[in-house]
DNA sequence: GTAGCTGCAAACTCTTTGCAACTCT
DNA sequence: AGAGTTGCAAAGAGTTTGCAGCTAC
């Protein structure tokens, strides 16, 4: 697959020094990142960057389906890069994030929407757990 | 089941005239209403209410779990009464909510955390889809 | 009487935007 | 050259909060 630099520019965007760092943070990024998140790393390898360009661009790249735009309950967003399908099982305990699919759970959700009479165009599957402590 | 004003007396907090006016708007609406649709309504009642009356009652009735917070792709939450557990399905088209539930669904989610190595606190589940098109 | 509640306005958080300067192509 | 992009600061939306006065108990 094409990286996201040669994504972008056939998209017809202009390939600025900004951009540029971005998106070689959102390539190296293997977590979710806030907004935040993605500036503060950015602003390591270009500290001149805005985070009004960061919003910008992750918008962007959204539109462009690049990235996965993520609202856990936490009142702000987080993105993905290179997102296979998958959902995610948040740890309430320490915050991390773990991905998961499952093949039975594909096919109960579009038949769940075709028994109601639509057909499913997007959903969103978050679970929110606590490590299971084992018995001593 | 006793009544909302009920509940809320008997976890102590002091029954008074906006309190009852927001319980009664709360108790009538069949939908999922956003803080502005709730204060609009309630100001129908008594238009002295204030909006941040509304937001700290509605925050208060979700900490005793009388009312049950969603935050569903709008930027803005809604609350829902009574909820008896389901998940929705939000039309696309109309911003329409419907509830359902799913035996099979909540198996399959605890299951999946339980392979994870997880204990299932909470979850949340939504489909966002289009009317089914007929074919002529 | 007093702890709790209220309205008001100011403050806060996250995000978007207007504008003038700048920069890829 | 010119459209697109940027940083800055201001503005927006939704929500929370400090405070002085009020009210249920």
């Amino acid at each position: 697959m094409p990286d996201l630099e040669e994504r972008c520019t056939s998209a017809g965007l202009k390939m600025t020094g900004q951009r540029r760092v971005i998106l070689k943070v959102l390539g190296e990024a293997d977590d979710h990142p806030s907004v935040e998140d993605v500036y503060d790393r950015a602003k390591g390898l270009d500290s001149s960057i805005s985070i009004a360009t960061v919003y910008r661009t992750l918008s962007l790249l959204d539109e462009l389906d690049l990235v996965v735009r993520h609202e856990f309950q936490e009142g702000y967003s987080r993105y993905e890069v290179n997102a296979d399908h998958h959902h995610h099982l948040v740890d309430l305990e320490t915050g991390k994030v773990i991905e998961f699919q499952n093949e039975e759970l594909e096919k109960l959700k579009v038949k769940i929407a075709k028994d109601l009479g639509y057909d499913l165009i997007d959903h969103r599957l978050e679970l929110y757990g606590k490590k299971t402590k084992k018995k001593k």
